[in-house]
DNA sequence: TTACCACTTGAACAATTGTTCAATATAGAC
DNA sequence: GTCTATATTGAACAATTGTTCAAGTGGTAA
């Protein structure tokens, strides 16, 4: 066969997205690649240019996720409530499901330096939409009365996105699940979001 | 010369330390090291052992002198006084200072998968110590009548790592100081420690 | 002065890295 | 059925990886 593709796009930047997710950029070879995709050099390297290409298209691939996420749980309950679960769901639940238990993008903008300065980049711009959806969400919390309408959404999205880097890497580091849901309780409770009560 | 060492040992770890702490690990070449402490393989190798034994070496010599800023700020001022000037100096004045403005134990935390599992528990290790020092310095706090006696030190020592691993994490992603100064008040204003009035 | 020995040196190793490209294969157009 | 355009293959590339080791160097003790 030819001419047609042999593989699916999409599902091939999803594997990789895997492999990459999991062991890094660095730690992720081409040859690791090529045998968890199946596919040849040659045709990597026609479809993406590059390793960093590949990479670049994780990222995406990555963040697309996470943001269809977030909107699956605003569409499953009020928008505090699904920050709420969103947020449990990253830091608990995926904790061992997950390829990483971290983000993909604070791991790679973790791993990373000016060397390669466009991935970073690509991090950076896709870590602000999170940000951006975050604060939208919050919005939506102060027009239907959940939040309080005098709190500054953006700042409160920032201090969400913070947490949540913050609740990652500590999971990563200390795998007691019962002292782990103490700490996004006491994160929640610090929000002064009033979330118990949704 | 030779018989007797020409290089200092603890010299070449800091170096060592300071080229990892930057690039990370895996990015970090032998022939990068070489250059950067001025010694030859069979040298390095006579003296560490390997990578990874130089790897953490240079994260332990990490943890000494995170501990001993930690007890330099507890010298100079009181517990909680010390504790934010140790967070705000980790955040927002090293962040571009050191050589990567993260931690260089989230790093390896994050980077390393179970296939270098003994540096992954070395990390590991060396958090849980700063976590100590941060509980003992809640406790003096508690002593002093600086901090509520009825808190629980240790869930909020392991808030404290937390919320500092997250400040960090986000201060690579966003580079903007004054929001950043904004974010780390509001951690602040969010552990109800009432540091504003110290 | 001699002998020793801890330390250093750097060429060399096999293995692996990211990448290229000429050869091959095949679905669809005419 | 031929042609063309496109996708795939895998051997091969130069460069780099972590590591080894035989040879060299020079202070110290006798």
């Amino acid at each position: 066969m030819a001419n047609t593709a042999k593989h699916d796009r999409q599902e091939v930047i999803q594997k990789a997205t895997y492999l990459f997710w999991k062991k890094g950029f660095h730690a992720t070879s081409m040859r690791n690649l090529q045998e968890f995709i199946d596919m040849r050099p040659g045709s990597i390297y026609a479809s993406f240019g590059s390793k960093e290409g590949l990479f670049k298209e994780s990222l995406q691939c990555y963040a697309d996720a996470s943001l269809a996420r977030l909107a699956a749980c605003a569409e499953a309950s009020s928008p505090l409530e699904a920050l709420k679960t969103f947020i449990h769901m990253a830091v608990v639940d995926y904790r061992n499901a997950s390829p990483s238990g971290l983000c993909m993008l604070v791991k790679t903008l973790s791993e990373l330096t000016e060397e390669n300065a466009e991935l970073l980049a690509e991090a950076k711009r896709l870590l602000s939409h999170i940000e951006d959806a975050l604060a939208k969400l919050l919005d939506q919390a102060q027009a239907c009365g959940e939040l309080d309408p005098s709190k500054d959404t953006r700042r409160l999205a920032r201090f969400l996105q913070m947490l949540l880097m913050g609740l990652r890497a500590y999971a990563r580091a200390n795998d007691d699940t019962d002292r782990l849901n103490e700490l996004v309780d006491d994160a929640f409770a610090c929000l002064g979001l009033d979330l118990g009560e949704c």
